[in-house]
DNA sequence: AGCCAGGCCTGCC
DNA sequence: GGCAGGCATGGC
């Protein structure tokens, strides 16, 4: 199919119409969107909140904090969230990682290039694309397009071939787009909204609002 | 009752 | 470089 610029920002502005505004991320601070953004790996974000909101009873949520919580406190914490084991792990690491190359700030991300500070994320262990990319947008303001399975998906749906590596659809985002950190917060947070309640099955595309464009259905 | 959820790593080919 | 298998809980 044909796709240019002109194609993502009609699909952007059609979810917008429909979803409205989204304001995503959902936290408090930059430093508790680094925590959603480890524990919401393959999971579902309601049980990512329950984790949250035991973390947040228990300590206030700074990387020093996590990093002297007792590994076993910090399991059953995170447990509602699943994978506890692998994931208290990786919440400490890119929590050293704060302190130790960011002055506990993971805002100081900003201090580099996009390259730069997306190479330092995605050498941490646990860290992969989507993480990486939300870490990035989300909490430190910077623009790299967050491209996860449900935006592959959707697009895929669409007729737009370059599936399945994320690194082609992360290319093909941040070159058809403007780059815009406002908008590409928004759009992905519109994708999510979107493919909660749909293009998980064919039968869904019937009451699809954003169908016409689908290839699937027409 | 299964299937899925805002992935990532390892090991094998 | 691609792909199955493992990781774990909670909601529908």
């Amino acid at each position: 199919m044909q796709y240019n610029q002109q194609f993502f920002l009609e699909i952007y502005m059609l979810l917008l119409d429909v979803y409205g505004y989204q304001k995503w991320w959902p936290a408090e601070t930059p430093y508790e969107v680094v925590i959603g953004a480890v524990l919401t790996q393959n999971t579902n974000w309601n049980n990512v909140e329950k984790s949250i909101s035991n973390l947040k009873k228990a300590v206030e949520l700074t990387p020093d904090n996590i990093i002297s919580l007792d590994n076993d406190v910090l399991k059953s914490l995170i447990k509602p969230s699943g994978f506890f084991n692998q994931k208290s792990e990786r919440l400490k690491t890119i929590s050293s990682f704060i302190v130790e190359y960011l002055k506990g700030d993971i805002k100081n991300l900003r201090l580099f290039p996009l390259e730069t500070a997306r190479k330092k994320l995605l050498a941490i262990k646990g860290i992969g694309n989507e993480t990486a990319d939300s870490i990035l947008l989300y909490a430190a303001d910077m623009p790299s397009f967050v491209v996860d399975k449900y935006t592959m998906r959707l697009f895929g749906r669409m007729g737009v071939d370059v599936a399945p590596k994320y690194e082609k659809y992360y290319n093909l985002f941040m070159n058809m787009l403007p780059n815009d950190v406002e908008l590409f917060k928004e759009y992905h947070a519109l994708i999510v909204e979107h493919s909660k309640n749909y293009c998980k099955k064919i039968p869904l595309c019937e009451t699809c609002p954003i169908k016409n464009n689908c290839n699937k259905t027409k």
